[in-house]
DNA sequence: TTCCAGGGGTAGA
DNA sequence: TCTACCCATGGA
């Protein structure tokens, strides 16, 4: 077996911009494929490109806030070509948000004061992952279950589902939503244990792996907000809480995930722990307009201002 | 054993 | 639009 070539890329976004933060913003860090190395501040993930070449990317911020970079390694049997090096780079791009513009937010944090105004310095993105279709798979293992059970999923997805790269067996893939769909329900159900899920996101695959569904389409800026959260809520398996979600991962912040985390967190820190209604804990960041899922996740995020 | 989790679908009103 | 009820799975 040939061993592989290492290519370096590079990107280097506009500051502020700060690595360490949009890595480790939430717990899709921590969700397979994806390996966070917090020593080394490394995250490690195999991706399969369009050709079907699968590669191992280590993604590293080498840079400062102020003078970004983010490089990535490519681990990769025989060459790479000048098209494969583009679709790595926008991948890793569209996970670290490179193209998103925060200075509405930061303009907002830096009104409120104390806290919020450490915000400015380049934090707000939220890692996402290459591909919407993970993105609404990992969201829907999100809904009614603790995040170990999350986590034990996704891993199951992939370690069933995934591909591996030549003699890097230890590490796979998202799985293609045809690697699932080529599988009957039933099958797919006794193979990874989803619960009730399991039907929602063979369903998922099944129409994305037909064409039948394009979710990179849910990326067009120009569909707004209301539209896209309709066109959300018509995927089986996402509902109010799954929408927010998957809104923030494309870019919208309009939405507050009201989940049982929300509703204790808000009721703990604005209502002395009362039992409240819904709109009486998502008023609570009315204020902050288009921009309500980032006000809400920093402010339930106290270790923001410390170093991951 | 029972409860419930980073909820959602469906039927019926 | 709102409510009641059901839905697998596994940890606490």
């Amino acid at each position: 077996m040939a061993k592989n070539q290492i290519t370096q890329l590079s990107i280097h976004p506009d500051a502020p911009f700060d690595f360490d933060y949009t890595a480790y913003s939430h717990g899709w860090v921590v969700l397979s494929p994806n390996v966070w190395n917090p020593e080394r501040r490394e995250l490690q993930r195999t991706e399969r490109l369009a050709g079907g070449k699968v590669v191992s990317l280590l993604i590293q911020g080498p840079g400062s806030v102020e003078k970004p970079e983010i490089r990535i390694e490519v681990s990769h049997s025989g060459k790479l070509s000048a098209g494969q090096e583009q679709e790595i780079l926008a991948a890793v791009a569209h996970m670290f948000r490179v193209d998103e513009n925060f200075a509405e937010f930061y303009k907002l944090c830096k009104k409120q004061g104390r806290r919020w105004k450490n915000l400015a310095r380049g934090l707000g993105r939220l890692l996402r992952s290459p591909s919407v279709f993970e993105d609404v798979v990992k969201t829907i293992c999100t809904t009614n279950i603790q995040w170990g059970g999350t986590k034990r999923m996704v891993a199951a997805l992939v370690e069933t589902f995934g591909t591996a790269q030549d003699g890097n067996p230890a590490f796979k893939t998202f799985p293609t939503p045809h690697a699932i769909a080529e599988v009957p329900p039933e099958r797919f159900g006794k193979m990874v244990s989803l619960g009730y899920r399991s039907d929602y996101i063979h369903l998922l695959a099944r129409r994305v792996s037909s064409g039948e569904l394009d979710l990179s389409a849910l990326l067009d800026p120009a569909i707004s907000t209301p539209e896209l959260k309709k066109k959300l809520l018509a995927i089986k398996g996402v509902g109010n809480y799954a929408a927010a979600t998957l809104l923030m991962l494309l870019g919208r912040y309009d939405e507050l995930p009201v989940d049982s985390v929300f509703r204790q967190f808000v009721s703990k820190k604005y209502f002395n722990g009362e039992r409240i209604s819904d709109p009486e804990a998502q008023a609570i960041y009315a204020g902050w307009g288009k921009w309500k899922y980032l006000a809400y996740w920093f402010d339930i995020w106290e270790g923001f201002d410390e170093k991951v």
